[in-house]
DNA sequence: AAGCAGTGCGTGACACGTCAACTTCCCCGT
DNA sequence: ACGGGGAAGTTGACGTGTCACGCACTGCTT
């Protein structure tokens, strides 16, 4: 086997379940908010982000995932989810009939509409505020990087 | 209603997603590390840890969702799971008879002493090895920051 | 003692994520 | 031109998390 383990310094524990915590108690008070204000989820709120910002509201549900980061599984079954409630529409592709969009409804784009004041309310609220801008810049570059460098080998 | 959202920075947005999308990466990866090396779930994992800690393996179930900062019910069907494949056992509360306790199993002690030293490794293989010893404590204290002031209220 | 609000925990129904398998179609080599 | 490997997307089964509710018990109040 390997050699003798290294363990965890104090510190080093502490950033780690600290950071699993901290996403944890964030993401339970911004998805509750967006839930009990606006009757959309955290990931419905992502997926409709992603659509608006794009052009026509229009994306291939390939692209979508990768944007995401999402499997295309995930992504397939959370879109059948928003069709029913109305929020998107799948559309054919002509290009390459086995392809898809998906297309942001006007009732999917009036949602985060009203919805998105609040969500950067609650990001500030319960995550930015309690910040100093330097430390706000530090954790980007920390997530920025550890993102990269999990994302280059395979 | 409120005035005008003083929306998120270029940098404070890359904090934020940035955030979320390390997250995932993290855990995914420890996950299924942690799975198809030791049929432990991430949270099982956890459970065990905190678990092991306790003098004679046993805690309130309370207690326990106190310490994992779960919804009671969550650590019920949790432990459920974990009774079903051996890891603990529950035991009656002489105290307090609606109480309960968790109790690890001889079998969920080796399991989790088993995958202990890959867990670490895998902390360090994807998490803390991408960063400088100096990064690692700036995230440990945002961490906490943001953990104890969103503890704080309610 | 009797009654009753609150606490500790479990359960069932449902939303969500993953995995493996499947369908349909593209594209490339021969 | 056709045949097969591979890509796009869907589906079903299963494990997991949440919510609302229910049960048993406690401790207080009278």
């Amino acid at each position: 086997m390997s050699a003798e383990t290294r363990w965890l310094t104090m510190t080093e524990e502490r950033a780690w379940r600290g950071l699993l915590r901290m996403h944890d108690l964030l993401v339970n008070r911004a998805g509750r908010s967006m839930q009990e204000g606006f009757g959309l989820s955290a990931t419905d709120y992502t997926v409709l982000a992603e659509l608006t910002r794009a052009p026509d509201g229009r994306l291939r549900i390939q692209e979508l995932a990768q944007l995401l980061g999402w499997e295309k599984s995930r992504v397939s079954h959370h879109l059948a989810r928003m069709v029913k409630r109305g929020l998107v529409t799948r559309e054919e592709c002509a290009d390459d009939r086995r392809g898809a969009f998906v297309v942001v409804t006007p009732a999917g784009r009036s949602a985060i509409t009203a919805a998105a004041p609040r969500h950067v309310e609650d990001v500030r609220r319960y995550f930015l505020d309690h910040l100093t801008p330097g430390q706000v810049t530090l954790l980007a570059e920390i997530a920025d990087l550890v993102i990269e460098k999990n994302d280059e080998d395979h």
